[in-house]
DNA sequence: AATAGAATTTAGACCCACCTAAAAATAATA
DNA sequence: TATTATTTTTAGGTGGGTCTAAATTCTATT
């Protein structure tokens, strides 16, 4: 077994690898909250473990053990997330802080029964999708709820859970996984986005609109070939 | 917030203290498996922190703030057994090693939550009551299954969890708490006893019959008066 | 190509919780 | 009571994960 620590790093660099491809020391430094000089040094240890490759000043890649363990993480992670709301009522802004400190110390056998109490999902109550035992995760096909244009529908895919406030703001207007709705309008340099949720109108910051992926997106009507 | 080990100690202090009234720093190396001479540092923490009240080789005993924090964790700790045993199954020899990760890091939010659903419960699957938020507590008042006689009859009412092969040893005679049960024959100098559970007849190690413990213990009809 | 700025790494230190070995205090027994 | 045995404490060290300050290497810009 591995430390906490050690499957907090493994964690961090896949998520920043999945968004920024590469995965620097600042980048970990200011994921984790930790200063630079400390990731240094863990990562050295990360690379003698041959969780990670590392060449100097260049940045770090998990290898094939190291993403399996990272994997293994977010797997427990995703399905607490899950849990925690589907059986135990918790709002879907508070269930990631909650697993945060859960997914470490959750025994195999738990994360089974867990995963069959729920009926073997997919998806998390973000959106995310929940890898697989052996290791394998299929990443949504998604692009940012700021891309789309004026009169596009889409559906809600994932919205971020690294903020607890936005989960709320966007919450508010029933911007939930797999809920349909329609752009009304979206003003030029990052301006508001109007849409429409379930036949109510509702303003969307761009800040937030970045952080909510979507899907199954069509154009309006005036734009069909 | 405390460290992992802080709670550790403080709720091995209050077992030890529960069940021997003295906390000496030998059994508590033994209980944590740690060394005699890290419980002695430890304890110096504990000291400096209010914890515990400690005179030089005259072992350790919880103040009150003490005493609140660990019946706070053994709060935890039995709902989490509770919660697992009911809502996933997990058979109650197990539910010991998980709750002992999960403590530490389960969550007021979480704690009332799971105690909401199970109904705000009073004894874990192993009839060890549950402290109140609040940290009032109520022993029981029982007397090990051992200490019986032949023709005697009982409800268990507590059985020790500290070692899982017990509990499926004792689990496989049907001795759950509440489990009304009658001895038929009890054989002199530890010998073993022969009990009957719901119809059917078992025998007994005297062993494990130190660790069951009863209550309602009712007279033979013989020895009425 | 030189240099200023940013990113990264090294050096040295800290705290936590643990360890072993040795010393000191207490308890048990001849 | 003296001596032995047991318990507890002190002394000194280790590994894990973090920090700050300083040195190094890379990158971007002139």
């Amino acid at each position: 077994m591995y430390t906490e620590s050690i499957e907090d790093y493994l964690k961090a660099i896949y998520e920043i690898q999945k968004e920024y491809g590469k995965v620097s020391t600042n980048s970990l430094s200011e994921k984790l909250n930790v200063a630079p000089a400390s990731v240094t040094s863990m990562i050295k240890k990360l690379s003698e473990k041959k969780l990670v490759t590392h060449k100097r000043y260049q940045g770090v890649k998990l290898t094939k053990a190291g993403q399996k363990i990272s994997l293994e993480i977010i797997r427990h992670h995703r399905l607490i997330e899950l849990y925690l709301a589907e059986a135990l009522g918790v709002p879907w802004d508070q269930v990631h802080e909650e697993a945060e400190k859960w997914e470490h110390v959750l025994s195999e056998d738990l994360e089974d029964r867990m995963d069959a109490v729920l009926g073997h999902p997919t998806r998390d109550p973000h959106g995310s999708p929940i890898p697989s035992r052996d290791g394998t995760i299929t990443e949504l096909d998604s692009i940012p709820l700021a891309d789309l244009r004026s009169g596009q529908s889409a559906v809600v895919a994932e919205v971020s859970d690294h903020d607890p406030d936005l989960l709320r703001y966007v919450g508010k207007m029933g911007l939930y996984p797999k809920t349909k709705f329609k752009v009304l309008s979206i003003e030029p340099f990052n301006g508001p986005i109007k849409i429409q949720v379930e036949g109510s109108e509702h303003i969307l910051g761009s800040g937030a609109a970045q952080y909510v992926f979507v899907t199954e997106v069509e154009l309006p009507q005036s734009e069909m070939t």
